[in-house]
DNA sequence: CAGACACATAAGTCCGTGCTTATGTGTCTG
DNA sequence: CAGACACATAAGCACGGACTTATGTGTCTG
């Protein structure tokens, strides 16, 4: 199941940190997303494929280059799974709310 | 770290269906959790411990039941790092603003 | 074309974790 | 108080997953 893949794929730290890397830049090939991070090339290749699979992220090829940049609809499900749960807590909707609020400034 | 524990807790599909189980209903003791699902009751007992220790769940002894309910804060971490992120696309936030708005009704 | 480079894949190891059976703890009832 | 009941904990096992080293694949450059 897709949502399954996404929660285990978001399971592991280490690839929440790549995925918040790519988050906060353009795109980004792998060897730069290493920098910083004490991890393998082959550990990278690894966790980006499990990403890749979750549709979390996408992939293009440039000459020797693998640019990898985030899947903007790769989070839906998540936010979709919150939001079916969330109403049932009219309190923590509202702080929803308040955070999009505050996100329009 | 907290939000490790979350994720690391709702990345199990059995332990989802015991919060979905929950989220649907005002409160639940372990062994009505069961019903309908094939697993033993200390299989159940650890999951629960595990929701419990990632604040997704709070118990309320009552005689020799525990009771079990959704803790209406639990899901505000993942809320608020899935927001965070989402901020990058315009189009995702406007489609949860959009879920926001079809639960006013 | 040969070598360097970026990345993927293979294969093996180790540890976390989800399950089991067995037993312990606490509470209710006859 | 003895037994039944609801649940927790202990201990052992089996599997998955995150890592490693080694090697393969594709692309650029001199």
């Amino acid at each position: 199941m897709m949502e399954n893949d996404i929660f285990k794929a978001l399971a592991d730290p280490t690839r929440r940190t790549i995925f918040e890397k790519l988050a906060s830049s353009q795109s980004m090939n792998a060897s730069a997303l290493r920098n910083g991070m004490s991890i393998s090339q082959p550990a990278m290749s690894q966790h980006l494929a499990v990403l890749r699979q979750a549709k979390l992220v996408d992939e293009e090829r440039q000459g020797r280059f693998v640019h990898y940049r985030v899947n903007p609809d790769g989070l839906a499900l998540i936010v979709q799974w919150v939001a079916r749960y969330s109403t049932f807590w009219p309190d923590r909707i509202d702080a929803l709310r308040q955070t999009l609020k505050e996100m329009d400034q």
